[in-house]
RNA sequence: GUCCCCAUCGUCUAGAGGCCUAGGACGCCAGCCUUUCACGUUGGAAACACGGGUUCGAACCCCGUUGGGGACGCCA
């Protein structure tokens, strides 16, 4: 039988960085088996639930190339038959009324903690004749289950984990205001949506527990599960937003790109012999979940960057020159001209070498779109000596004489350099202050590549208010 | 506190008893390339947490210790 993943996101907060692997491993390993991966927003608090952060996962995962089948499930809108499965349960017995206090509930669970035993309900309602259930209380249905004994789950992730019964108490399947629990509707959704294989983070390992006897109880199939490690930061704790917590249009923001991003979070717990570059294709072909490893692992930003590095000099300048343009127009400003685009086209090879991520890449750009006058870097100044400057108003000449071709550009100034300068100059000594006069900073795309695709009026320009001493630094 | 899980270079990992004087990647260091910065390329430093077993043989199996993480809500 073809599998059934899901990824379900409470929207309390953004898609973050973990629950994009979540889904990408639930994507994954529904496509290796041909099965189906389905989305579900577990939106039940009201209080804390919001459209906002429904667009945001929705809007994450879209971005991040994680599309899911069929529609999205809200289980706001499953509450009746979440309820009606509760009643079931306590008409066959297998739940029951339970009227203790929240204050109740506390002095027991600090009692139970302070003698050493494990905190939880003590099961005071389990056998109770409800005729003595006090006045004026709303009770909550409880689902009765075994005390004695102990069970085990064969988990794909983390192989056979044995728990004791008493370990587990009798948990709320329906609120005093009628309002199902998570834990209850998780297990009734799961299965009418036909869900075979529960992959999730660890932090719900023992949620498996309480929720496999509820299957059990109603003599549904119980699903396979998988609890996957959760992803820690930097530094080893828990992930905050100092690193990497963030959501995931944070990262879209920095200019990272999904396909980088995919390839990150599945080699993040997960590997196959030494493969490091992955495409989705094969992510598809040789993901298997038994391969994810038990341990937690850290978020490392200088790896994911090198990643993105990578999938960034693989996209065509076409579409970078396109992502530029989409990340100014976001923020408000105007899209290119067609003289900037065609310039940026022309360069992006290079320019897309130098590049980590596309705010990199948008400050790079920023050669082929300033307009003069330019401003000069402090390090570019250093290099306008008096020296430099004569040499540059004695290459001037030669420059203009150029076709304005980059090797030609390139053999004049050598030619200058090391014929005409006296003493003879290396190239260097003449090329650099030619690129600080040009970019206005030290480091720039090959200066004869960068003077083509400016050409000669606009690098003309430049020069000569170089020369005339306007340099204005930031 | 109770229970569960984990443990290979700084980080992600390969490793499923002899192939391991432990491999790859990122990062780091050095060389080469070079008009700068990158890219590329060559080389280097860098790990089986500790202690007991089992075995002819252990990174791999068992036990313990230590260290991490997670769960214990009328949250999800």
């Amino acid at each position: 039988m073809a599998p059934v993943t899901r990824f379900a996101p409470s929207p309390t907060g953004f898609l973050h960085i973990g629950g994009a692997r979540t889904a990408l491993f639930n994507r994954l390993f529904a496509r290796h088996l041909g099965g189906t991966f389905r989305l579900r927003i577990e939106d039940t608090d009201k209080q804390r639930s919001t459209p906002e952060a429904i667009d945001a996962i929705l809007e994450g995962l879209e971005w991040l190339g994680l599309s899911w089948d069929d529609d999205v499930i809200y289980q706001s809108a499953r509450a009746e038959r979440h309820r009606e499965v509760a009643l079931q349960l306590l008409e066959s017995a297998k739940a029951y009324r339970c009227y203790a206090t929240p204050e109740e509930l506390a002095a027991m669970r600090e009692k139970a903690r302070a003698e050493g035993r494990p905190p939880g309900y003590d099961g005071r309602w389990r056998d109770r004749d409800p005729a003595e259930a006090p006045a004026g209380v709303d009770p909550v249905i409880r689902f009765k289950a075994p005390r004695e004994g102990e069970q085990t789950i064969e988990d794909l992730v983390q192989g056979f984990v044995t728990v004791a019964n008493r370990q587990l108490d009798d948990m709320i399947i329906l609120r005093s205001d009628g309002s199902p629990t998570y834990m209850h509707s998780v297990v009734v959704d799961d299965h009418d949506m036909g869900i075979t294989h529960v992959i999730r983070g660890d932090d719900h390992l023992t949620n498996a527990f309480r929720q496999r006897q509820l299957y059990e109880a109603m003599g549904w199939p119980v699903p396979a599960f998988a609890h996957i490690p959760l992803i820690h930061g930097a530094d080893g704790a828990k992930m905050s937003k100092r690193h990497g917590a963030l959501a995931i249009g944070a990262y879209r923001d920095e200019g990272y790109l999904p396909e980088a991003l995919r390839n990150y979070l599945l080699r993040l717990g997960w590997g196959h012999g030494d493969e490091e570059i992955i495409s989705d294709a094969q992510a598809v072909e040789w993901f298997d979940i038994a391969n994810v490893g038990k341990n937690p692992a850290r978020f490392d930003f200088a790896k994911l960057d090198s990643l993105n590095a990578h999938y960034l000099r693989q996209r065509d300048d076409e579409s970078l020159v396109a992502a530029l343009e989409v990340r100014r127009t976001a923020r408000g400003e105007s899209g290119f001209s067609e003289e900037q685009a065609g310039r940026l086209r022309a360069g992006m090879e290079s320019l897309k070498q130098r590049a980590k991520r596309l705010d990199d890449l948008e400050a790079a750009s920023q050669v082929y779109l300033a307009e003069p006058p330019i401003t000069y870097t402090e390090q570019a100044v250093k290099l306008l000596t008096p020296d430099a400057l004569g040499h540059l108003a004695g290459l001037r000449a030669l420059l203009e004489a150029c076709d304005w071709e980059r090797s030609e550009l390139e053999a004049a100034t050598r030619q200058f350099a090391e014929e005409i300068a006296d003493p003879p100059l290396k190239l260097g000594k003449v090329a650099q202050p030619l690129r600080a006069a040009i970019t206005g900073s030290k480091v720039s795309p090959p200066i004869f590549e960068v003077m083509e695709i400016l050409g000669r009026e606009s690098c003309l320009t430049r020069l000569d208010s170089c020369l005339e001493g306007k340099i204005f630094s930031t």
